[in-house]
DNA sequence: ACCTGAACACCGTTCAAGT
DNA sequence: ACCTGAACACCGTTCAAGT
């Protein structure tokens, strides 16, 4: 029994087995575990390092800084996700391929956050997109104006999700919007009229009827506004 | 002439006008100052402090913490943008208020972010929504559309103007994927036909070019998409 | 009440030196 | 080529002590 179950004693490299080789993907690998138990802030090249037994130094020969890090701890994100849907017509399959990425993102929404500006690059982003595109031309969606509507739809589902982000707890936004609702009611009704009269319809629904709806919005204006060439000069 | 240019004499209280007295107004002031010069990575405590000639500590009297230091900043920014347009019809004017709001946060990418997910606050962003919401209601939006469908206009500015973000110049995002595009184009034109057939489309167009159609976009769906009370029990 | 210095517990990144 | 320790130049926040 000698120190078996010793905890104080020292990992042999029998119960550490040999200290992984440190790769790319093992790095990214320790990058998201840590995401998903601890939130981003703490998805550190130190505290990477220090899972990883080594220094901070270490893992800039794999990635090139933390810009880096996190693009590609994205794409990793995107590769675990469900697999994309192929059954239905399109404007279903198209609502499912958005939703399947937003839930994604939701789980994350540090994540998405980030992807509000570091574009995701890697397979599994470009068959979202691929597939998204064979919806729009499978709609009857005209090229132009399909190649516009990716990036509406997308940008939309992220930001959607990073709206749910925050340091707080669920409901912390809304409830912030509540307070801020009852106080402009106080003081002052006459200045915001509008919003005291429509303050609980703003804040009613859930984030799932909400997101919905806004997907709904997005793909009825798509359906009728055209990319007139570049219209802006005659009247 | 004792040591009246004497740089390394102490400063007296004549030639710096006694260190103004640390107010909430002053420090928010100092915030946007750095801002602008020098961007938001260079907002914080420790410099906002030396520029006013104070440790960090003291600013804590003033604002509960970098959160609540950033949506004070955004507050300030939307207070001395643009006055809201009173001019043109419904629709006109709410296409200027949304573009007003755009251009505030086009200029300031990086508060545009930050407001993904800090609600912003105050008598301006306010007076907006106010505006939002009356013109809506003029163009016959039923109220509880209306209600819903400021949020993802407002969202849909917010994430249009991060998008434009990132920390490097001008027109570094659509270049990453332009060499995306094309190194897709060489990996398997087979995989992402839709993709490789729309690339160009796809970078097509002037920022303002696609703003201007994402907002035609939100303004047709929401003329086009009721908002059933909650219909996703029945078939 | 307001202000301050010093301390605590962290960061990212670089570099010379090792293997 | 890969790995490392140490160093550089920073952070936010707290706290006891001053005024």
């Amino acid at each position: 029994m000698e120190h078996e179950n010793d905890i104080t004693a020292p990992l042999s490299r029998r119960e550490r087995p040999a200290k992984t080789p440190l790769t790319r993907e093992g790095i990214i690998d320790v990058a998201v575990t840590i995401l998903e138990n601890e939130g981003l802030g703490k998805v550190t090249m130190r505290r990477i390092a220090a899972d990883l037994d080594t220094g901070a130094a270490s893992l800039y020969v794999y990635v090139r800084n933390t810009e880096d890090l996190h693009a590609r701890i994205l794409d990793a994100l995107l590769g675990r996700a469900a697999p994309l849907p192929r059954a239905g017509s399109w404007r279903e399959r198209l609502v499912a391929l958005l939703t399947g990425y937003g839930t994604v993102l939701f789980e994350h929404p540090e994540i998405a956050r980030m992807t509000m500006t570091t574009h995701p690059v890697g397979p599994h982003y470009f068959r979202l997109v691929e597939s998204i595109l064979e919806a729009l031309s499978e709609g009857g969606v005209p090229d132009p104006v399909a190649a516009w509507a990716v990036d509406v739809l997308l940008a939309s589902v992220t930001a959607s999700a990073a709206e749910h982000s925050g340091p707080s707890t669920t409901g912390e936004g809304s409830e912030a919007l509540a307070v801020l609702a009852a106080r402009i009611a106080i003081t002052s009704g006459e200045t915001y009229p509008h919003i005291v009269r429509l303050g609980d319809e703003m804040l009613s629904g859930t984030g799932m009827e909400r997101f919905t709806w806004g997907l709904d919005v997005l793909i009825n204006g798509i359906l009728n506004t055209p990319r007139t060439p570049s219209a802006s000069a005659s009247s």
